[in-house]
DNA sequence: CACTTGACCTGTCCGC
DNA sequence: TGCGGACAGGTCAAGT
């Protein structure tokens, strides 16, 4: 999916572009994308006005006048749209930066109508992802929530609580306990492989056999990640866009993800891909040592 | 309990 | 061109 700053410019965009806006319509063809049945969606999402848009790890919280909020979770596929009634959005002079044509379309699950005939589309290729009501003050307790780890980026998120965190998963391999959200919130693929390169720590490595100084330099590493993807609007690999439909362009930047075959900017060896925990993994054969 | 693997879906790309 | 298989940014459930 859409990691931590893919899922946080959506959510920067879409509280510049929703909130306010008055439900007016919402249709889903599809129980798996949004089960909430007929009667809750009429009773605490249409006519409600939307308060505020907020972002706990990869899962989007859009909260209602209601008391409810609507909760998404992108997965692999998932984006969401917002389109102004008459509105270019694909940007005058932009044509590449938009990758979603007319809406609705094939893979539009959801759509929401504001009372200004603007739209909300949640689009999912591959239906992994989803959106659903709760209560607002639900949301905290819900198991994910509960297990859920540190947002990275918090200021009080420090080198401690990650080497904390990871003390548990000592005979894991350091990329599969960097994709475990109940470690840390918000890093996916992408930002596993670079924060590690940044790091020069392979990803095979047991997390127990990581020095004092190779956390810290990891912990450097995956905040400054993060931070530079958000700047960048985060990476559009294939399917992510932003609230406005368009690219993010941290895949310019990145230092392995995706970059097999070409060199190392830090010593010229040739990036290699490999598989770890199941996963596509990309690693500089030199930095990166076992 | 810690850790790994498969399943959930659709689409695309690559080799035969 | 067609077809099968592997793979794709995430997370669970079920397995060892």
């Amino acid at each position: 999916m859409p990691e931590l700053p893919e899922v946080e410019t959506v959510r920067r965009g879409l509280a510049d572009l929703i909130v306010g806006k008055k439900v007016e319509d919402v249709s889903n063809d599809n129980p798996k994308s949004f089960p909430n049945p007929d009667e809750d969606v009429k009773q605490f999402l249409v006519g409600a006005t939307i308060t505020g848009v907020r972002r706990r790890a990869k899962v989007l919280m859009i909260d209602l006048s209601t008391a409810y909020s609507l909760m998404a979770h992108l997965k692999m596929t998932g984006q969401l749209v917002f389109v102004a009634p008459g509105k270019d959005r694909f940007g005058a002079g932009h044509p590449n930066d938009s990758l979603v044509g007319e809406l609705p379309d094939k893979s539009t699950r959801v759509v929401i109508t504001f009372n200004d005939n603007s739209h909300l589309y949640f689009n999912d290729q591959r239906k992994f992802g989803w959106v659903r009501l709760m209560p607002t003050e639900e949301i905290k307790n819900t198991p994910f929530m509960q297990k859920v780890g540190p947002e990275p980026l918090e200021d009080s998120f420090l080198p401690g609580n990650l080497v904390e965190r990871l003390s548990r998963k000592k005979k894991s391999n350091i990329k599969a306990a960097l994709l475990d959200q109940t470690v840390v919130a918000g890093i996916g693929n992408i930002y596993a492989d670079e924060a590690l390169w940044g790091a020069k720590i392979h990803p095979k490595r047991l997390v127990g056999s990581l020095t004092k100084q190779e956390l810290t330099n990891l912990y450097t590493e995956i905040r400054a990640v993060l931070n530079l993807s958000i700047q960048k609007g985060g990476s559009t690999n294939k399917n992510y866009v932003n609230a406005e439909g368009k690219r993010g362009s941290y895949m310019d930047f990145a230092r392995v993800f995706r970059r097999e075959g070409q060199s190392c900017s830090r010593c010229q060896s040739e990036i290699q891909k490999i598989r770890v925990a199941g996963r596509g993994t990309h690693v500089c054969p030199h930095c990166q040592v076992l």
